[in-house]
DNA sequence: GTGGATTTACTCGGATATATTATGTCCGAGTCTAGAGGG
DNA sequence: CCCTCTAGACTCGGACATAATATATCCGAGTAAATCCAC
């Protein structure tokens, strides 16, 4: 029952795309350095990411990552699952059947008490995420910060966002 | 994201021993059998849940585990706290705080939202798991299984279990 | 036959290997930019 | 002076080591029961 801490500097880093301007793009190595983190790892998670369509990449020189999607459709659950899988994380192993008794799999259909309880305990969790946008994570911040912390990120995606000629995915041009 | 397999074991044990009478105990070898579970390394999470207080432990012959309290009073969330610890799952590592840029710590005085947001989602995990009573589990197992199952499980315990003479811990004698 | 000491067998508990997963690093494919050369 | 071609540098993406954790196992400490012996 741990979370690895890629999942933390995803949603970081999903947080400070969200304040670029436009369709600009922040390379992983600048995100990186704003989070002190290995920059080849992080590039790892960012990429899950893009795999799970959440963020874009766009390759070469200026190139970098940026939202998907407005960060209104975005949630800490979609960010969750994209890093942690989308497995439940109570996994049964149907024990019960496991036993020296062999019985008919007719006497099994019912499914398992405890992984319903588990499963309904999980997905209380998940839409407890689901609820959290990441547009909210943002307001919050921007709201509740101090207005140091706020000037110096803002300074720094100014910095090292990059302009971006092409348009932010126009409906999947060439997808399917 | 993922739980161990000792959460599922230590439930599935914890139920079973909710079936015994009185004061008596099964042992962990015959447990172990009863979910085709090693020996060895189910009496590692048992002694988890012993060490939290969830189960009691006799030594000796005709020794074994029973519940230290009454099934009532045990929720899922006691047990998986006991096997997987009682840190949250995800880990605030401040992040924020790890770029180039050194912010005096007075700009830090407001928790990071995005903390603030993943535990909020699990404090609803945990509550739903809090609100499982090892009661209900029994309780719906015995009137949703199938009777088969039911009637292997019962003579399963009564097979197995073992009376004590002492009484289940008559308000810790001589603990503290 | 009975009481007690002793041996015995069975239990749990913790220390020790192995497998799997998460973490961290490196190198290669691709692409846009910048500059040099020719028209 | 303008266009084209080429070389370069920077980006992401996936393949490769290392560390941490979960899994599995083994051996030892402890205890209650059963046995054996003396009375």
């Amino acid at each position: 029952m741990k979370l690895g801490e890629g999942v933390e500097a995803a949603i970081h880093c999903a947080a400070m795309l969200a304040g670029v301007d436009g369709n600009s793009t922040i390379s992983g190595a600048a995100m990186a350095e704003a989070f002190g983190l290995s920059p080849s790892y992080l590039l790892k998670h960012l990429n899950q990411l893009t795999t799970a369509r959440i963020l874009e990449s766009v390759p070469g020189p200026a190139g970098g990552y940026r939202l998907a999607r407005p960060a209104e459709r975005i949630t800490l659950l979609d960010i969750v699952l994209a890093v942690e899988g989308r497995e439940p994380a109570f996994r049964c192993g149907e024990i019960r059947q496991r036993g020296p008794v062999k019985l008919d799999a007719s006497a099994y259909v019912q499914p398992c008490g405890i992984n319903v309880a588990m499963l309904k305990a999980e997905r209380a969790y998940r839409a407890a995420l689901a609820e959290a946008k990441l547009s909210d994570i943002v307001a919050a911040y921007q709201s509740d910060a101090d207005p140091r912390s706020i000037a110096v990120n803002c300074a720094f995606v100014e910095r090292h966002q990059r302009p971006q000629k092409v348009q932010p995915s126009p409906a999947q041009p060439s997808k399917a």
